[in-house]
Formats: structure tokens, sequence, C-alpha cells
DNA sequence: AATGAATGAGAGTTCATTCAT
DNA sequence: TATGAATGAACTCTCATTCAT
């Protein structure tokens, strides 16, 4: 009988276990990743995964949990804070690209392997998922708004486009540990800002 | 005549065959896709497919060089014409996008599973990959000689960039076959045209 | 429909296919090769057996038989000669190891595969070995009468014994084509006869 | 004691399925045996096998080296004592001949399939094969100098005759259990001993 | 808290065989 | 006379999962 509540050197190995799934989902992908091969890179025996999930599927469902509970949390108060656009954005840009390197990938999985999850383990996923992309949405209104922003700018589009866009150099972040993360940030800042900015210099001429 | 006829019979079943298994590795994912799956899809036996593919993991491989091998003969195209590069780089886009549609699904494929090909069948992908990738520099190196870009920008950045955000909403398109796909197209070549380009209305003021 | 009795170029043909079989079964063993294998050897494609051969069984069911026609034969000449016992002996094992390196091996099968063949096909098999041995028997009872052969010698065994020995001298010799044969007869031949023969020496001291 | 108790019935149910291995590859040689036949024989379910076995391969390999380590071994004890030729061929056959019957014939396996093995699975088998052929070969050399074999004998042979015989005779006693195993060896010697040996009678006279 | 042992389902693959052409 | 295409059964092997200890 698991202890639902845990004791703390449970619920503590249970994260290893999880930061274990995660490396290997990104490595091998879902299907491809065996339970022998997390419990090895736990430096447990198979069988014994299962004190920790009750299947593989449910390991795949933390995992994916554990890599967007940051990333959204982390939204939330960009999007909450009181600052300019401009700066949300990059915060935002940052965040997210901070992700994939802090939790053994695990929002990697979260973008590869989540539809492999039954539709019933996904709906918090989803809700979480909606959540970041609105709220960054409200960001691009806040902006356009302000007139910062070109009125021609199709604020979901947008949304879309900077979430999609971390998520291509967030990959390639991952596969090379060389990558210089920061100068990719303000690369991309820079890309979208402009990309999405009135161009305000030619009012100042 | 039979032999002929016999050959091109067994060319075009196993072009069948081959957009079979895109569309089910698309789905499914590699590891996720069982050979039945694809053989199912295709209405023969599972048995059977091992007249086309000496193996599941062959089968991948053709997927994948049939996901990119218009993707980058149109790219050649588009990189040796003389078209001006705003018109390049709609065209790369237009292209890249389209391909999602086009070929059920094999150039997701390509994206998502080619690392799962061991090193030896990956040779020849590496090298398309590579030479599409250096094309799309060489047109934005050509931007910026022509004075279209502004002088910051990171030719290989700006590749990449394009690449990761056409491939984000080729996942997307893929995914909702409802989504029209001419404006996501304008509203890319748009993001990225801004995002780069050098502000021209400041000269004309 | 098959001609049962067939044309002399199917006649022709399905012995070559005997031997193509003989070869690869007596390389890999019966259920270590297919039909493919045999269908190469021969030059043609797979199907294309089912034309000589109702089945791959018969296949061994005719390899077996082609096997030991000639080496039955054979011994039925040399036990129906008036030869001494020497030289019949002596012409047995000559006859037995030549076998080997003659019919591609399908001597080697029947001693190898012979089992896999079910009891019906085996029949005629079973009684043409039995032949053989008996009538190896007889040239031993025959050199017992004629006080060549020490009286305490088992003819039953010393039959055994010398299809042993040849047999296992057959298999290197197949698998060695550098070794001189005739050699190894003179001394099969010579352990053969000093082995069960009466001292006759003794008696001339 | 729960660790050593654990291994020890690890090592004896894999000792016991090598036993199955053994058996069944006997009746049916290697290719012709199912890992289920293996498995039932056990007393398992097919699956589990691979629990003691990496592979059908590996336990082919493991019920080769089970067949000949004890032959070998005593083969070693034969050769290192201090007997007379005639004792040593005489201890030689009956230790040959005995293990057909101890092992649940994985002397024949040994015999018979051996070759199905790869290259680098078979490193081991061949130097031990190598190492009887010689002890056997230095027997005989021990016995022409000391007078007692024929100046002709070549004991290259030799060796593979006695080796040869014995294996011949092993197969007929491993397929009928009710033959008089230590009739045969008694013969096999008389026959060996008779056919390498000098007629010494000669000089009594 | 963890393990060794087993299992059953399913995977990829091979292959003898068939048959229309 | 021979072939291309297909099939279904069997095979080896993997794996998520269970459970007594």
């Amino acid at each position: 009988m698991k202890q639902e509540s845990g004791s703390h050197r449970y619920q503590e190995q249970r994260r290893q276990a999880i930061r274990s799934a995660a490396a290997v989902f990104a490595e091998k992908g879902f299907h491809g990743s065996s339970t022998r091969d997390i419990a090895e890179h736990l430096g447990i025996k198979q069988g014994s995964l299962y004190y920790y999930f009750k299947s593989k599927e449910e390991a795949l469902g933390e995992v994916c949990l554990f890599g967007i509970e940051d990333y959204v949390h982390r939204m939330q108060e960009i999007a909450a804070s009181d600052q300019a656009f401009e700066a949300k954005l990059t915060a935002t840009v940052t965040s997210h690209l901070s992700c994939y390197r802090e939790r053994n990938e695990a929002l990697k999985v979260y973008n590869d392997e989540r539809l492999y999850l039954p539709a019933g383990r996904r709906i918090k996923l989803k809700q979480l998922g909606s959540q970041y992309r609105q709220q960054l949405e409200g960001i691009f209104e806040q902006g356009m708004e302000s007139g910062v922003l070109r009125p021609s700018v199709d604020c979901h589009f947008a949304a879309q486009a900077v979430i999609g866009l971390c998520n291509a150099w967030g990959d390639i972040i991952v596969r090379d540990p060389d990558i210089n993360m920061f100068d990719i940030i303000q690369k991309c800042t820079d890309l979208l800002l402009n990309g999405f900015a009135e161009r305000r210099k030619v009012r100042r001429t």
C-alpha cells in the first residue's frame, strides 16, 4: 500500500524517477524507450519502477506535467507583471528557451510525445498549454493596444509563431550543448520584435 | 513489355507503400507504428510488406527521402533563380508549407523520426538537409549584399529560424486540415521579412 | 499438369535441381536452408522450384535417394563379385569415400538430414540403407568363413564400424578439399584390415 | 543468504535450461528446434527462456560447451596419467562413449550443430576441440615411442579415426537406449588396438 | 523499498507455398 | 517453363507488467 501523500524520501525518489524518464524519453521517444532503460538510468531494477509509477504511461504523463509546470508558471508571472510589451516578449523567450536546459528535456518530451497519452491523461496538459498560449496572445493584444505592434498583426498567429520558433531552437539547443543560449535568445527576440512591431523610426524621421 | 510493366507495377506499388508508411509514421511515430498498421493502410497483409521493404527501418529511410527530395529540389530551383530576396523568401515559405500537405506527411516524418535511423542510412539525408540549409543561408547572404537586410542579421540563425518556423506551422497544418494554408504562408513571410529587413521607409522620408 | 515421365530437358533440369539442393542442404542443413537458397544456387527464382519439387521435403527425399543410390549400387556389385575379403573391404572403403566428393555431398545430406523426413518418405531409404549394411555384413561373414578374420569379430559391429569410420572421414573430406582422399582410403583400409584380421604372421613365424 | 541462494537458484535453473536445450537440439537439430520446444521441455513459457539466454544462439553455444567440457577434462586427466598406451586408449573410448549418455546428448549437439555458431562463439570450442585431438595424438605418439604401435601409423589419422569411430557409435547409442554400451566400448577398443598395434605375438613365438 | 522471476501479448521478420500470367 | 506477387503460419525476441519475497 503506497502512501498517497508519501514520505519525504519517497517523493524525492519519485522526482528522480521522473527526471530519469524525461531524459530517456527525450532521447529515444516514448515508444522507443523501455522501462528497463528508465530504471537503469535511475540505478534501480526494472520491476522497482512500478513502485513509483503505475504504468509507463503514467510516467509519460508525469514527465509532461513536470516539463510544463514551471514553464506555464513563469508565463503566468510574466503576463501578470506590469512590464511593457517588449520586456514581456523578451522574458517569454528567455523563459521558454531556458526551460529546455533545466529539466532534463522534459519540455521536449511534452512537445514531442504528449500525443501518445490517452485523452483522459491529456486534459490537464491541454488546459495548461492553452492557458500558456492564451496568456501569450494576451501579451500581444496588450502590445497592439499600446500601438507598439502593427495593426495587421494576428495575435493568435503571433503567439503560435513565438512558441514554434522557441521550440525549434529549443530542440537545437538540447541536441547541441555548446550553443550559446543567450545569443539565440537575443536573436529570437530581435526577430520577433522587428517582425511584428510598428516601424517607429519612420515616424521619427 | 511484361518485364517493363511488371517492374513499373512494382515501382508503383512500392511508392504506395512508402506513402502508407509515411501516413502511419506521421500519426504514431516510428516506434509506435507496427508493420501491420502500414500493411493494413496499404491493403495488403503484414508479411507482404517485406516484398517492398527489407525492413521497417528501410521503410523509414525511404519515407524520409521521399519527404525531402521534392523539398530540396524546389529549394535548388529557388536558389538558382534570379529573383530578388523577398521573392525567394516567399517562395521558400510557400514551398516548405505546401510540402507538408502534398506527400502524406512524409516531411513531418523526416523531421520527427529521422534520428531513429542508424548512421549509415542517414548519410544521404544529412547531406540533403545541409544542402537545403546552406542554400537558404545563401539566399540570406544575397539579401544582405543587396542591402535589403539589416547588417546585424546572422544568416545562419536566419535560415534555421525560417526552417523552424515553417516546421512548427507545418505540424499545425498537418494536424488541422481546415487551416487556411495560404493565410499562414502570408503571415509567416510577413513576419520574416519584417523581422530581418532593413526599414526602408526611413529612407523614403 | 506436369509430365509424369517428363521431357528429357525437364529430367535434366530436375537433376540439376537435386544437385543444387544437395549442395545447399549439405552446407546449411535442411532446416537452415531456404527454398530461395536452393533456387539461387540453381539460377532460377524461388517459385520456380515448385516446378521440380512438390515441396521442400520432397527435395530432401530426392537428395537422399540421389545420395545413396550409387553408393548402394556399387556395394551390390562389390558384394556380388568373387573377390577375396580384403579386396572387397578395400573396394567398399574406396567407394564410400569417393561418393562424398562425387554427388555434391548428397551422401552427407543422407547421413545428417534423412531423419527429418516423415516416416512415409523414409521407407525406401531405410530399405536401401539396410541392404547396404547387410551386404557389408555379408562380406564380413564371408571373411570369417574364409578364416581371414578373428573368430571373435562381431560382423554387425564390424559393418557399422566401417560405415561410421567412412562417414567420419567423409565429413572431413567434404569440408577440406585439399585432403588427399587416397591417402585416407589407404589408411582406413589398413586400420580396418588389421583391426579385424586374424594375425597370420604369428602362425607363419 | 538471499542473494546467494537466489544466485544459486538462477544458476541451477540455467543448468536445467541448458540440459533442455541439449535434449531438444539433439532431437530436432538447431534450426529445426523452436525456443518454444525448449521452454516446454523445461516447463516454462517461451518468453521466459530469455531470462536465461540472450538468444537461441547463446543457448546453442552453452549446450556445446556443456557437451565437451567434461569430455575434454577427462581426456586431460587420461593424457596426464602414467598409464600405458593400451589403458589410455581404453579409457578414452570409455569416456567418449559414456559422455553421450550422461549429458542429455549435448556432445551430439556439439558434433552436429556447432558449425551453425558464428565464428566468435566458436573460438573457445575450437580451442577445446583441438586440445582434445592433440592430447589424443599425444597418446598415440607415446604409443609409438614405446613400440606398441606399428611404425607406419599416422598419429593424426589415428586420433581422428578414434574420434570419428566413437562419434559414430555415440550417435547409435543415443538413438537406441537398449544398446549395451560396454559391449560397444570393448569392441571399439579391440578394433583400434588391433588396428594400430604392432603384432607382438610374433616376437613371443 | 526493492528485487528476481515469470508471463502473455505483440513486435519484426522469414519462409514454404500458391497461383495467375 | 518460369516468374512476380502475395499469403499465412511460424519463428525469435522484446517488453510492460505482476507478484511473492
